[in-house]
Parts: C-alpha cells; sequence; structure tokens
DNA sequence: GTTATCCGGACTACCACAGTCCTGATTGGA
DNA sequence: TCCAATCAGGACTGTGGTAGTCCGGATAAC
C-alpha cells in the first residue's frame, strides 16, 4: 500500500499546529489542541527534535518551536525524521538491511531511481504547501470522494 | 520508510523475466530463473494474474503470460496489484481502515495531493523504463499542478 | 527547593507482511 | 479413459515493525 506511518501523520498536524504559535508550546498543549494523545505527541516531537525539524526548551516554561518555517520544510524531510531515510525497497541503498541476492539478481539498482523519483516528488511539496486550505476545514462535512486511485 | 513490500520487488523481477520468453513459462521455471522461492513465485503470479497483468493457462503445458508489453505496466499498475491501492495515509481515499479522528482533524484530506503526487511519479514510470536504467528523470510530475486534486 | 517540562530509553500489544502448504479445478497427453 | 502437470484459492503460522504507554533522570524557572 505504500502507505507511511501514522506518526507521519501526526508530526504533520504537530508541526502545523506548532507555526501557529509564536513561543513555545508544551506537549500537553499541543495533545490538547489536536486531538492526539499527549504521550503520542511527546514521542513525535522528541523524534522531530532529534530531526532537527524543531528545537526543544527544557524546564520549567519550556517547550518546543518550529525551526523553519512550513514553506522551508519539504514532507520529505518529515517522513525522513519519523519514519527514517526514504528506501522503497531492501535493494536501494541507503537501506539497512541489504538484499540476499544482490549478486545475481538482474534488478539490482533498478529502483534507485524510482525512489529517487518519489523523494523528488516529496521534497516538492512543503508544509505550507499542504496547509493550505486549512482554513475551512473545521466546517467542511465528511466527504472524502475527492479522488478515486482505483482506476488503474 | 515509505516501502513497499517485498513481494512487488519479486514482482518486478518475474514480469521481466515473463518478458523475455514468448510462451508460456510456469511457476518452477521462473522460480529456478530468478532465485526467488517456488511458493513465492507461485503467490505472486498468482496476485498477478488478479490484477490482470499477466493471464494464465491452466493445466498440462500451462503457465503465464505477459498481458501487455513492459512498456504498457507502469510500477504504479504492479504496486497496486501486490500492494492494494496506493494510500499513504489512513486518511486518504481508498484506504481500508478510516481514520478515527476524521471529524475534527485539520489536516483532512491535506494528504491527498501528496498521494497523488506520488502516484503520478509512479505512473509515469514504466517496468521498460526499469529494465533499461533510463528513466526520464524530469518527468515527475511534482509541482503546483500536482497539488490540485482535479486532475485523475 | 519545588515544580514543570523535556530527554532517553524500555516495554508491551498488535497487526500486516512473508512464506509455506494443502485441496481442488482444469487441461494436454499417454 | 486415466494420469500427470499446472493453476486457483484459500488457510495457516512465524516474524518484524509499528503504535502507544510508561518510567526515571536531567534541566530550568520561580
Ligand atoms: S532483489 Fe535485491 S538486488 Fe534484486
Ligand atoms: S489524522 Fe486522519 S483525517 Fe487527520
Amino acid at each position: 500500500m505504500l502507505r507511511l506511518s501514522k506518526l507521519t501523520d501526526y508530526a504533520v498536524v504537530v508541526l502545523v499546529r506548532l507555526s501557529g504559535m509564536e513561543g513555545v508550546q508544551t506537549s500537553p498543549g499541543i495533545a490538547a489542541a489536536t486531538g492526539i494523545p499527549e504521550p503520542t505527541v511527546a514521542k513525535v516531537l522528541k523524534t522531530l527534535a532529534a530531526g532537527d525539524l524543531v528545537c526543544s526548551q527544557r524546564g520549567a516554561k519550556g517547550g518546543y518551536r518550529l525551526n523553519r518555517d512550513l514553506s522551508a520544510i519539504p514532507i520529505a524531510d518529515v517522513i525522513a525524521a519519523i519514519d527514517g531515510p526514504i528506501a522503497l525497497t531492501a535493494c536501494v541503498e541507503g537501506s539497512s538491511t541489504g538484499c540476499e541476492s544482490q549478486g545475481l539478481c538482474p534488478m539490482r539498482g533498478r529502483w534507485d531511481p524510482v525512489n529517487d523519483a518519489i523523494h523528488k516528488a516529496l521534497s516538492g511539496i512543503t508544509l505550507a504547501d499542504m496547509q493550505r486550505g486549512l482554513l475551512p476545514a473545521f466546517r467542511v462535512p465528511v466527504h472524502q470522494a475527492a479522488l478515486q486511485p482505483a482506476a488503474q
């Protein structure tokens, strides 16, 4: 299904929420604002901090703050921070678990360009792009029939 | 990691192998030629047949045969046949498990353009492209046009 | 000193995937 | 006619990664 982890979805929500305020925001505050469980928000934020997407301030009155503007954060960075480097298959470079049939597989290295294409695609969309159209989202009725991916 | 299943990798290998010969080929034959375990090859072929990528001939002297040329099979089709419809997150259309916070999540529907961009990228690369290693490197359609969920 | 917050990790439950195998249905040939 | 080869479709199990939670410790404001 080519699906990315749910944590990445949360990360986008959290990052967009972080961009709204100027000062630092705490994990419980973001959890309350987004509806995501608090421990999960903390986990996401810690991972994002490790990926240099947000910076943290410890101690009382501490919290998290965006490191760059939303328009400077491509989705590829979020995915890489949460899910690790983008590696479609076990055979592309950068994958931890090497492929066992690298010696005789005729497709060796063939996935690399595909992987690169996806990476480029995800690097071309920033969080600011995703945020666009966010305003009416609160009152939009439940409606998901915009796309029909089963048209292959 | 945005990884797709290993079965999809096998499927590409199997399909490329199928394109080499003219007549039908059996599961054990392909397994021997590719080094992939025979039951796995059979499973992949059955799934590909269900997706109309290959056609099968039952009985003695039976086997599998490509339904279209490699250049007419985009990778998106292979992924869709093996891994199901491309759905990055649980919130995009086509996902089986709906998102539980659809009612109040501000990011609802925001992943659809991203998903569509990936789908377009994968539809622009065919198996023939992968076989040759020559890729239309700049056919990655991720620009402003891809962000409008009007196409497809 | 106390309190609020982040840090880093360990921990478990769960589910999708990978891989195998079995029982039929179909077809060609002996 | 009967048999052998082959696909069809599912059931089955082990494994690995993900989701989510929790704890003790470090840090900084008050
Ligand atoms: S399957 Fe890994 S190199 Fe081909
Ligand atoms: S997390 Fe599913 S709609 Fe936002």
